[in-house]
RNA sequence: GCGGACGUGGUGGAACCGGUAGACACACGAGACUUAAAAUCUCGAGACGGCAACGUCGUGCGGGUUCGAGUCCCGCCGUCCGCACCA
């Protein structure tokens, strides 16, 4: 009989709406054990793209599986919907950013439903929401109230045409992206908030994260930068110093180099170089010149070291009569440490680049192991690790701790002025966070600047401080700076005219809570303590590797700021109990002749292999065949979703995700990985159909015997349950594919010889396949099992026990070698001993043969696996 | 520049704690079915030599530890990613 093609369109439309009237993926009652899984949600940019369908399936597949495990799961959806993009829509079509955003919204609403996936639509939440940021901003006033946000002086990108202020990524090779004009490095009175009152718990802590990414914790332990250093005044030789300044604090992590120094170096925006300045023309064009630089770091570690002498000389804390040099370096940031810092060019290769441009001297004064005093010298490559004190004075001879330690209390024992010349001090390189953004699409910051009063914070019931629905995005700069009326307020203290702070918040707060929300979104409270306690912290999260440090260390600091605000216990601490990050979705890339990008449904192939080539369809031209790289709009290296849902369904793309590649690494999109995907969901349901006609009624007790082929398909069928119910739980998707596909072969492979006689094993193997694969083709699956004879929904069957007696066979097959390199294997019982073993494979042809008569040494037995025969 | 990751057949990848390298899939080749194509099914396949049995080599490169190394150690080479206002 001719089994008909499975039309997964029509069928899943189908099963979705089964699903929906079922209501079984709503979160229960807060009652037992549970299982929070959560995706990062996405950015409502217009249309959901194979990143999403990939991040989205992943954790469908891991809330499947819980809660066919009887965990009670949590899997909400939102929008992370305040940001840039909808500013600049609005500006390119002179419409609204809401009106942008919330039609995204509905658009991927859309296709994420018709993935169908497992979430709970009831906890929708838009961080664009009044009713969701209303909440933001009482958590940013608690924050304040607390101490934890502060308004500081900060640098920005200032476009000076545009009037506005610039991202990093909108400022290219210095020149603002729209306006084209030099970037301007500003000073600006910003919103802070202070993570850096918990630099040492972030990191602490990472520590207790063992399921997290290793990866992911070093980065964030790196961000955070903790450093064991020295904090060392100099005095400035006043015949040399600006008038009212008389000497310059330094951090060192490395004291113990400082007889190798050659020159202090100081950032351009440090209080000594704009006093310096101030009567130098020359050096204050300098660091006009290093502000225009830009404000990232890689920008300045790989721009080439430049500097500007002060004409100021330091002195020497450990020897008065020695005096150095003060530069102006543009690699010396005023964010880190002090601004300011002592060069050691045989210690450091920035320092000794410096040296070598301006001819500074540079002393070794570090050993390393194993060199020769006499014959060591520092040429172009300095030495920063440990080793012996040289050239140091009373150092010598030591190591590089003892030095430390030598020069650190001699320097606490100095004295400069009352003070003591040196300081031991913890460093880190994490700063506080800037939250303040000059735009109009994000949270505004609720608090009113009155003349009189200063900073004060709207009032908890006059919450939300609502953007103006009447703002205007023809032209660049701050919508809600330029509105006519919405910033003037009267003081809530004194009640005289006043006016709104019109800074947003960057959007990384928004994401920094929402998981929070998702436990109680209808909530009054920002966060409902209760909840908060059933539910977090998320059980697994998984989003993409590009927010190892920012979200998730913001998130980390946020979560706890809050907690001690009140806002939910103070012993839960950590947001996300395990993280994992997956890869991006590539893609081959084309050009035409002309150079132009081309989608891929714009060229044709011809020939394969090496001899493949592509042609542009309109032109009939040829095309290029370019890298394989992460899908974009700009390279158009794009595949729809919308168009494989719409033609194989959703089944095959989720599964098509799954297969082949690791999770957490790329995977490349092609058009035989996705076709291949649809064979095998027909293949599936031709398999389930045969064995329907096969097997006895559903629901029948077993009929005890299987026979041998029975048996055998039976073991089959519960190694793969247990395999891929923990490939699952460890996420290795690609694994569990894999055995699902040696099942499926095993299973069709018994069909077709199949006698009729053990029928019951047939139907046991064929229920657990769809039950296996029911989390990653759910649609299918549900199609199965009414093909199988059920009448219930597939969703709601426990997650089936593997039998152990039937994952251990009686027999194994072990390698035998000789000399370590294999010659032979054999079949011999499982329980067998170690003696029966060895005496088995020194019987083997294979073993006589490779031995050559040598005497056997000894044999190396590993129980189930391997012989080695020495001899 | 700093920090991190990765490197296995023609391709994506698998390989538990150091124990049969290449599971599974793609692409390819041969065959069956068909008027034909598609679909489907069967078989083959790391490289080299050999009719074959089999042998030699083989996890980026060079060393080392071990009875045994894709896996551990040391040194290279290559590719990719992040770097604080993109989300």
């Amino acid at each position: 009989m001719a089994i008909e093609r499975y039309n997964a369109p029509e069928r899943e439309k189908h099963w979705q709406q089964a699903w929906d009237g079922a209501q079984i993926f709503r979160a229960r009652e807060m009652k037992g054990p549970k299982c929070y899984v959560l995706e990062m949600f996405p950015y409502p940019s217009g249309r959901i793209h194979m990143g999403h369908v990939r991040n989205y399936t992943m954790g469908d597949v891991f809330a499947r599986y819980k809660r066919a495990r009887g965990f009670n799961v949590l899997h909400p959806m939102g929008w992370d919907a305040f940001g840039m993009p909808a500013e600049n829509a609005a500006m390119e079509r002179k419409s609204h950013p809401a009106q942008w955003t919330y039609a995204n919204i509905d658009t991927m609403k859309g296709q994420l439903k018709s993935m169908g996936l497992a979430i709970d639509w009831d906890r929708e939440i838009a961080t664009c929401s009044p009713d969701y940021y209303k909440h933001q901003q009482k958590l940013f006033l608690d924050l304040l109230n607390k101490g934890l946000a502060y308004r500081k002086s900060s640098k920005v990108n200032w476009d000076p045409v545009d009037h506005t202020v610039l991202a990093n990524e909108q400022v290219i090779d210095g020149r603002g992206w729209r306006s084209g004009a030099l970037v301007e490095q500003r000073e600006l009175t910003q919103w802070f908030f202070k993570i850096t009152a918990y630099s040492e718990e972030l990191l602490e802590a990472l520590g207790t994260l063992d399921k997290w990414p290793e990866k992911v914790r070093l980065m964030q332990a790196n961000w955070i930068g903790r450093s064991e250093g020295l904090s060392v005044r100099w005095a400035l030789d006043a015949a040399t110093a600006p008038q009212g300044i008389d000497e310059l604090e330094v951090y060192t992590t490395r004291p113990d180099t400082l007889f190798g120094a050659s020159f202090l170096a100081v950032a351009a925006d440090h209080p000594l170089a704009k006093a310096a300045a101030e009567k130098n023309a020359d050096l204050a064009a300098f660091c006009e010149e290093c502000r225009r630089m830009g404000t990232s770091v890689a920008d300045l570690e790989t721009a080439e070291k430049k500097g500007f002498d002060t004409g100021i000389r330091a002195i020497h804390p450990l020897d008065p009569a020695w005096k150095l040099p003060v530069y102006v370096a543009n690699f010396v940031l005023m964010e880190y440490g002090t601004g300011a810092i002592f060069a050691c060019p045989s210690g450091d290769q920035r320092d000794l680049d410096f040296a070598q441009l301006y001819d500074l001297p540079v002393v070794p004064v570090i050993l390393p192991p194993g060199e020769d005093a006499a014959t060591f010298i520092v040429k172009d490559k300095a030495y920063d690790g440990d080793g012996t004190m040289i050239n140091s004075r009373y150092l010598d001879g030591l190591d590089t701790k003892a030095a430390f330690e030598e020069v650190a209390k001699r320097l606490e024992k100095a004295k400069l002025g009352s003070k003591p010349v040196g300081e031991r001090k913890v460093n880190f390189r994490l700063r506080d966070w800037g939250i303040s953004r000059q735009r109009y699409w994000g949270c505004p910051i609720p608090v009113i600047h009155c003349a009189s009063c200063g900073v004060v914070p709207v009032k908890a019931a006059d919450l939300p401080v609502r953007l103006p629905d009447d703002a205007s995005f023809d032209k660049p700069g701050n919508p809600l700076e330029r509105h006519p009326t919405w910033k003037n307020v009267d003081c809530p203290a004194c009640g005289k005219p006043a006016r709104r702070e019109t800074d947003t918040m960057d959007t990384f707060v928004d994401s920094s809570w929402y998981y929070a929300r998702f436990t109680a979104p209808h909530a009054t409270a920002p966060i409902d303590r209760e909840a908060a306690a059933y539910w977090l912290p998320v059980d697994q999260y998984i989003g993409g590797i590009e927010h190892a440090i920012l979200h998730l260390l913001y998130s980390r600091f946020f979560f706890r700021a809050v907690s001690d605000a009140g806002h939910s216990s103070k012993n839960l601490r950590e947001p996300f109990a395990a993280l994992f990050t997956q890869g991006m979705v590539t893609h081959e890339t084309y050009k035409s002749a002309e150079g132009a990008w081309l989608l891929p449904t714009d060229v044709r192939f011809e020939g394969e292999g090496a001899g493949r080539s592509a042609v542009e369809i309109a032109t009939g031209k040829p095309a290029v065949i370019g890298s394989i790289e992460k899908m974009s709009k700009s390279k158009k290296n794009l595949v729809d979703p919308d168009e494989i849902i719409g033609h194989y369904g959703a089944d095959c793309a989720r599964w098509f995700m799954l297969s082949d590649s690791p999770p957490e690494r790329d995977v490349i999109w092609t058009d035989e990985g996705i076709s291949a995907a649809g064979r095998f969901v027909q293949r599936i349901w031709r398999v389930v159909n045969e064995a329907a006609e096969k097997v006895p009624a559903a629901g029948l007790a077993s009929s005890g015997e299987a026979g041998p082929e029975g048996q055998a398909l039976r073991r089959a069928a519960h190694k793969a349950l247990d395999g891929v119910g923990r490939n699952i739980e460890g996420l290795r998707f690609n694994v569990a594919v894999a055995q699902l596909y040696e099942l499926t072969n095993t299973l069709s492979a018994v069909l077709s010889k199949s006698e009729d006689n053990f029928g019951w094993s047939i139907r046991e193997a064929t229920e657990l396949l769809v039950k296996m694969f029911a989390p990653m083709m759910p649609h299918l699956a549900e199609e199965c099992w009414t093909r199988l004879g059920y009448n219930t929904l597939l969703a709601k069957e426990p997650w089936p026990e593997a039998d152990p007696g039937l994952l251990v066979d009686d027999s194994v097959t072990v390698a035998v070698q000789v000399n370590g390199k294999r010659r032979d294997e054999m079949t011999i019982s499982r329980t067998a001993s170690k003696d029966e073993v060895e005496a088995a494979a020194l019987r083997l042809e294979s073993v006589v043969r490779a031995l050559e008569g040598r005497q056997v040494k000894k044999i190396i037995v590993v129980p189930q696996r391997i012989v080695n025969v020495v001899g």
